[in-house]
DNA sequence: GTCTATAAAAAGATAGAC
DNA sequence: GTCTATCTTTTTATAGAC
């Protein structure tokens, strides 16, 4: 589908939102259809089940961790920092696919936690190329993790303590990255 | 209640493992109560609503989490050592209540959310009383908060890298308080 | 306190008109 | 492609017997 029809991507970004904003109880077909202005049967002819829109989000999220996995071995800046300063952004188009993952994972749908398990396997791999020790790539990705945990709620904890002051964490990376060799 | 039924105490604990083990989705008063051994009708003698429950969880979460900071204010490691040893714990009591305080969160339930930050606020503190430093407080918050984002689904990624493997990153505690004394 | 039976509401899904 | 109307199933909650 080059061209996905106008109606099936307004639907989509709906689920995705009232996933991200309001958690995955909120996500029903019906209020699905309303925030994007169209009828649950409307929904129904671009994703015939609420499964349909869950294989959806994983599909998208899978396009956006290829380009994302790319840009990270290509960052001038190395790709540890590059990945600690994007886990930190709201509202990027990988941010907002990665916590309704989270969120359709904490659900119980299995699909979407295979798929969150398969990108981390790839971002540790891609840590691994440049820090080399195991415990410091570790570290990394907690550190990764904490902060989706912390977002896509917007006003919580981790808004007050981080928004826009990231630059703190970034500054220790090339220190981490130290104490990687000295651990070796 | 000093004494609470065994009833209630089955209930609440089914209702638990089903969000932790299942997922929120999971989670429905007719499945808690097979779980349980009780009836739907058995169920909502102790439990009003839904919302009961989950009431119940947080409730209880605050108890455990007085007892913890308690205890790691107290601990001879110090707390941050003791916070990132006890924070990969899995199947713990408090752990077990804090995955589904997290499912329920994500689930879309603001009094779990608020919960949740409360602990975060009272953690961090703890924290900053041993380590000073606030960057270096929030990177042990943000690891901790890995930690558990990746606990409570059995067989995944978090289980694979790390199960009985902490000591490594444990070994970093004192690195990393240096680390923030060098950053002052 | 616990059960069964039943109601009420919400959510997912189908059929067919346009 | 999109809508309305309808059906089915699931989930929550109530009522009352025991």
């Amino acid at each position: 589908m080059a061209r996905p029809a106008a109606a099936r991507v307004k639907v989509l970004d709906a689920y995705i939102s009232l996933l991200c904003e309001e958690g995955e109880r909120a996500a029903t077909l019906e209020a699905t259809a309303a925030l994007a202005g169209v009828s649950k049967g409307g929904l129904l002819y671009h994703f015939a089940s609420k499964e349909a829109l869950a294989d959806a989000v994983i599909k998208l999220s899978e396009e956006l961790i290829l380009i994302d996995l790319k840009d990270m071995a290509q960052a001038e800046e190395g790709p540890a920092a590059y990945f600690i300063r994007t886990s930190a952004e709201v509202n990027t188009e990988l941010d907002r696919l990665l916590v309704a993952l989270h969120r359709l994972a904490h659900s119980g749908v299995e699909a979407a936690t295979a798929q969150m398990e398969s990108i981390n396997e790839r971002w540790l791999a891609a840590l691994m190329e440049e820090i080399g020790d195991k415990d410091i790539a570790h570290l990394v990705m907690l550190v990764s993790e904490g902060l989706y945990a912390f977002s896509g709620t917007p006003g919580t904890w981790y808004a007050r303590h981080f928004e826009g002051n990231l630059s703190h964490l970034l500054e220790l990376v090339p220190q981490l990255k130290k104490l990687g060799t000295n651990n070796q």
